[in-house]
DNA sequence: ATTTAAAACTAAAACGATTAAGTTAAAAAT
DNA sequence: ATTTTTAACTTAATCGTTTTAGTTTTAAAT
């Protein structure tokens, strides 16, 4: 590989002056300046990322904590999304992006030293335990950080407006006719909380009286358990007109635990989703959701982070919220002109 | 950050003593090693990467060139599980993942120029147009590379087995009463020739012949097209009995554009797709397929890729090749015993 | 008691950049 | 004509490792 004293000496100047004029100092004459860079073109010169970040300790990489329930959250295709997103306006700053995991071959590291140990020069956590002490430490650490749908004190977050997204999907199914809700949340964690808040919130504003049975503890991502909850719903004796899953890809268990049942949807029962996943709308019948913004918010995260990494001294908290959709499927029967 | 020249103060020995001891060297003793590691636990070291790649040219970086008709490997579901066991494959052997991509920030850079400048130990090379001029320029360059699903004469490449799957599918369908097969295609590329070769060779084998109006060269990934030529076979005199879409995803296409022709499926016309992605299994009727063995397709590319890394003398081309698996969905309906 | 061999450690160069501080040459000010 | 300023470079240290080629100490062999 050639390096800067390659350029050096076939321009019979120093490498200091080399460097210079690759990284456009002041004090380099136009002339030479030109010329070194045409040398370092003809001789194919890359600077070495390593002995750059080194010298500065910047490496143009981000790390990226991206975990869910079945340790892959690139399978999972709301994070997915947002993990594009992510790359893509990160790629377009000039950075790349590292995954930050906790077992590296036989030695374990904590998030925290691995993030480290690659030096990336910020870190976006998603998708997570975010109760986690590995992730508690790198929240507390000295990297840059930014959290997507979850919020901590002193750090910047984006979260998808849980809250309004419950209300408008909700607002939406009332609207239809129904007063009958129920809905099988996943598990705890502050979206959940959100939406569950919300849920109570806007049904209690709506003047409806929620029984207890109709909130159902559930497990996001996880059509095997929707089953199961489903049927329990299902058996009741005051049963809802309609129900709301954790996410749209659990909302398919809940699909077939109904249809086992002998019952059609949205005909006899209707069902809504969470997310807005490709697959929520190819699917017969089209499922009745919130859409995410996922490209906002991946595209947020890197804004916001490479923006704290770029500006050391402005540390600047930010709170970047992000509103979804109601996407009108035909899972949701309209009770009003039967 | 604590240095090794920190442990060598401490233990006040030098640090050529402390760099040996951490990795194990046999001229140190057993005593010293012991403590320098202690007291390496206990200041928290974490050796510098950058540091030791500049020094040993290599970074335990890997280098992922996954880009798809759309620019993004990531949100393709294909791509997506074979990247995910990839990764989760080189982490067990203690290697980080790099994306590599042509444009960072403001510079464009060509895959080799963007590995190279990463020094990535080495490249996985899927899921793209493999006559582009730079990833030729990667195959050809000096870095250790193995591709998924394309063979180059001097590089190692895992595929799935196209003729086998083509073979096996259509055998399924065959069985299943049908004769008059068509196939929408994708794209030309390799998999697509091995594909429609054996679409060829199997009907041929089986005494069947094409008519050219069959064959129908399509788009992967790429619904809205699908549906336009979908109505094509639809509208022939001589109709198919069944139609073989480019990829599951696609196939989504196709099933729309029968629906909006008021058949049903598979009671007026059969479809197969090919991926076996989750999505597939979901739909209603689920589609009939074959489902590629993702998980030993990026599996195996990792540790193709790593033996090479770590065995630069026994530079050993080897060819992979992964069965996949029909999955008999409700789509193909059975003529045999009407 | 002396030489030889083995074990345990060190010195110093190197990897490829960046950068603070210093130097030289040319231009501007006196 | 001399001093001051500015422009255009260079020197050399530094980042944190690894590693070659010693050096010293201890043990074994003579």
């Amino acid at each position: 590989m050639v390096s800067i004293k390659d350029i050096s000496i076939r321009c019979g100047v120093s490498v200091a002056t080399v460097s210079k004029a690759l990284n456009d100092h002041s004090d380099i004459g136009q002339i030479t300046k030109e010329n070194i860079r045409k040398v370092a073109k003809e001789m194919g010169y890359l600077p070495n990322s390593f002995a750059r970040a080194l010298k500065t300790n910047r490496t143009y990489n981000l790390g990226v904590l991206f975990m869910d329930e079945a340790q892959s959250g690139l399978t999972h295709e709301y994070f997915n999304n947002v993990l594009n997103s992510f790359k893509v306006e990160a790629e377009k700053k000039g950075y790349d992006i590292t995954f930050i995991n906790k077992y590296m071959g036989q030695k374990t590291m904590s998030y925290y030293e691995h993030s480290k140990y690659r030096g990336v020069d910020g870190v976006v956590i998603a998708c997570i335990d975010f109760s986690d002490p590995d992730v508690i430490e790198l929240i507390r650490g000295d990297l840059p950080v930014v959290t997507i749908d979850h919020v901590f004190d002193n750090r910047t977050a984006i979260t998808s407006d849980n809250v309004k997204g419950m209300r408008d999907l909700i607002t939406y199914i009332y609207e239809m006719g129904h007063t009958k809700i129920a809905y099988i949340h996943g598990a705890d964690s502050s979206v959940t909380q959100n939406r569950v808040g919300s849920y109570y919130k806007t049904l209690g504003e709506l003047g409806i009286e929620v029984p207890d049975e109709y909130v159902v503890s559930g497990i996001y991502h996880d059509p095997d358990t929707t089953v199961k909850l489903t049927k329990k719903l299902l058996a009741l004796k005051d049963r809802p007109t309609c129900i709301i899953f954790p996410d749209d890809f659990s909302c398919i268990g809940g699909i077939n635990a109904i249809k086992e049942n002998g019952l059609r949807i949205p005909e006899d029962i209707s069902v809504a989703g969470y997310d807005g996943i490709l697959l929520s709308q190819v699917l017969d019948p089209k499922i009745t959701t919130l859409q995410q913004n996922t490209k906002a918010l991946g595209r947020s995260a890197a804004e916001k982070l490479i923006a704290l990494i770029e500006n050391p001294k402005a540390t600047i908290i930010e709170r970047v919220v992000v509103e979804g959709k109601v996407l009108a499927g035909n899972s949701v029967k309209n009770l009003n002109h039967k």
